[in-house]
DNA sequence: GCCGATTGTTATAGACCATTACAATTCTCC
DNA sequence: GGAGAATTGTAATGGTCTATAACAATCGGC
């Protein structure tokens, strides 16, 4: 079995299968299990153009955020990402930690910091962007190129 | 905030927000990202669904197969929900404690035990599946019947 | 009949994240 | 302008989920 090194392990390594002779029921016709499915297997196209990378989804995407609004508060991102203050912290914390970003004073308020990617973290985030984004084409392009675009439209009309 | 009574939380009780003045950069033009967003919100639909039930996810997609597959075994059963034969087991413990199923012998094979639905577990499981599945249909409303249709192609296709 | 594979099981450990409480600061509004 | 409410970041704690590893019993192939 494809072991990782135990710290940020995935918890799927294999995608969801559709077993031959399995009665699936009403599972087949539920958005959400349907959902489910292929959210596992996306996570293995990002897993895999993150290899070696000590990434995650939500670090990822905390990266991201950052990059494209300096100066965000942990709050605030904590918010973007739909997880409570303290996860965002820790979050930060990482972040800074590899030296991707830093938490700076903001003039304003001297509750609020304010995180700004540093230039090795811009770096490595347009990098880990590129190969995000190659990853997720390559693994959707099952789809065509309409399809994979009407996807992406009802799954942003679904999420509200 | 919206608290529940501790055991059997959901991981997130709000959606993913888009938030406003956020600039989302690629994410939003990745599948995978997308796909997050709409399956925590298709999630409070199963959650809402099973108020008060002490059911998650994987606990209702067991019941399901093994309803639908009855005598099934627990590497099986881990197989098809795609985690480790370990939590299969713990799952069917569940299960068994609730008085939902039971393992019982299996003629061929004496290692195998094979899980049965109870009589109540039949019931309690009908009712659910009702629930769930109106509770889906009625989240996703936001889409047309086709439009539903169409994502439910899309996603199964995209899992393979 | 023996060796490897499979099944269920148990124990352990780690990742993830919410909750709670707290101090510092800012905001509201009278 | 001042008191109380609200917000920000932080730290400590705990719970849930699930994988990993190791084990005994059993089966299958040769």
């Amino acid at each position: 079995m494809n072991r990782l090194p135990s710290p940020h392990r995935p918890r799927a390594l294999a995608p969801i299968p559709h077993v031959a002779g399995v009665d699936y029921d009403v599972l087949d016709e539920l958005i959400g299990y349907t959902l489910r499915r292929a959210q596992v297997a996306m996570f293995l196209a990002f897993h895999e153009a993150t290899r070696g990378l000590e990434i995650t989804p939500p670090r990822f995407t905390a990266l991201v955020i950052v990059g494209a609004n300096p100066g965000i508060g942990q709050s605030a991102l904590g918010q973007v990402l739909g997880i409570a203050r303290s996860g965002a912290m820790m979050l930060t914390d990482w972040m800074e930690q590899r030296g991707l970003a830093e938490r700076h004073q903001r003039p304003g308020d001297r509750r609020a910091w304010g995180v700004y990617l540093t230039a090795r973290g811009e770096r490595e985030v347009a990098r880990m962007k590129r190969r995000v984004l190659a990853e997720d084409r390559r693994r959707s392009a099952k789809l065509g190129a309409g399809e994979r675009r009407r996807l992406l439209a009802l799954l942003k009309k679904l999420a509200g």
